[in-house]
DNA sequence: GTACGTGCAAATGATTTGCGTTAAG
DNA sequence: CTTAACGCAAATCATTTGCACGTAC
């Protein structure tokens, strides 16, 4: 793998970030540090970075969002804001991996659970 | 609801296809029975039926992907050849929301669960 | 009769592509 | 060196919008 400015630029971002940036976000921060980057870079980068299973990808409402792939999570999203917040549980993994061999020949390797719904706030307001 | 004829082939296309058709697949098929039917009433009908959960959308690789809405289901999908299978699982679902309540104020509506990997065919060409 | 739906064409927004140049290994 | 990555601008593709007209209720 080579290893570019851009690239790590990119990968740092991503890391710090809780958010969930999409690409233009990540375009802006990045062009912070390196004025020329083009966003041509940045879709190809995290094209890259998704094949090496270092980014994971969430589309939300039509927008492609992106977080480091630290350890196998899933996401909880508002469907008012957009909000998004990590769960993790390996029991949860562990459980519908099991329950899906012997069912089917496909060969998971990843999985990728979201929950949908209103979060604390949107839920709040909707009480009219 | 107002019903018209378009609203309906779109939804009676879908309720009949196995298979998961993008926007432009659908506005294909249903242009056989109503040759003048334009690609944003396509749209707007999905949108419209998603808002009233009568229908399901999927993002694949960038692609939107629609699907009726019969029983809350989960997808195993093919990262290579976006095949996608169909998967139900009443204790999984079960599983998954006992989880998340109480750990999350999240009011959670809507379960989709994504497994990626290799479909058999697929599985079978990359052993090189 | 009226509000909502439709068809069309133009606009927008996200992503991809082609190509000459640059830099990592 | 050599190949992959970059920056830029143009091209493509999905989706949205504005508007005049039509139709379900």
């Amino acid at each position: 793998m080579k290893m570019t400015n851009q690239r790590l630029e990119i990968l740092n971002f991503l890391s710090q970030s809780a958010e969930h940036p999409s690409t233009e976000e990540i375009y802006n921060a990045v062009k912070q540090k390196l004025s020329r980057i083009s966003k041509a870079t940045v879709y190809n980068n995290l094209k890259f970075l998704i094949k090496h299973d270092i980014v994971k990808m969430v589309n939300i409402k039509g927008v492609s969002r992106f977080e480091t792939q630290i350890r196998s999570h899933h996401h909880i999203i508002c469907k008012k804001c957009s909000k998004i917040e990590d769960f993790e549980s390996e029991s949860l993994n562990q459980f519908a991996i099991d329950l899906i061999r012997g069912k089917t020949n496909f060969k998971i390797e990843q999985t990728s659970m979201n929950f949908l719904g209103l979060c604390e706030k949107c839920a709040a307001k909707s009480i009219r």
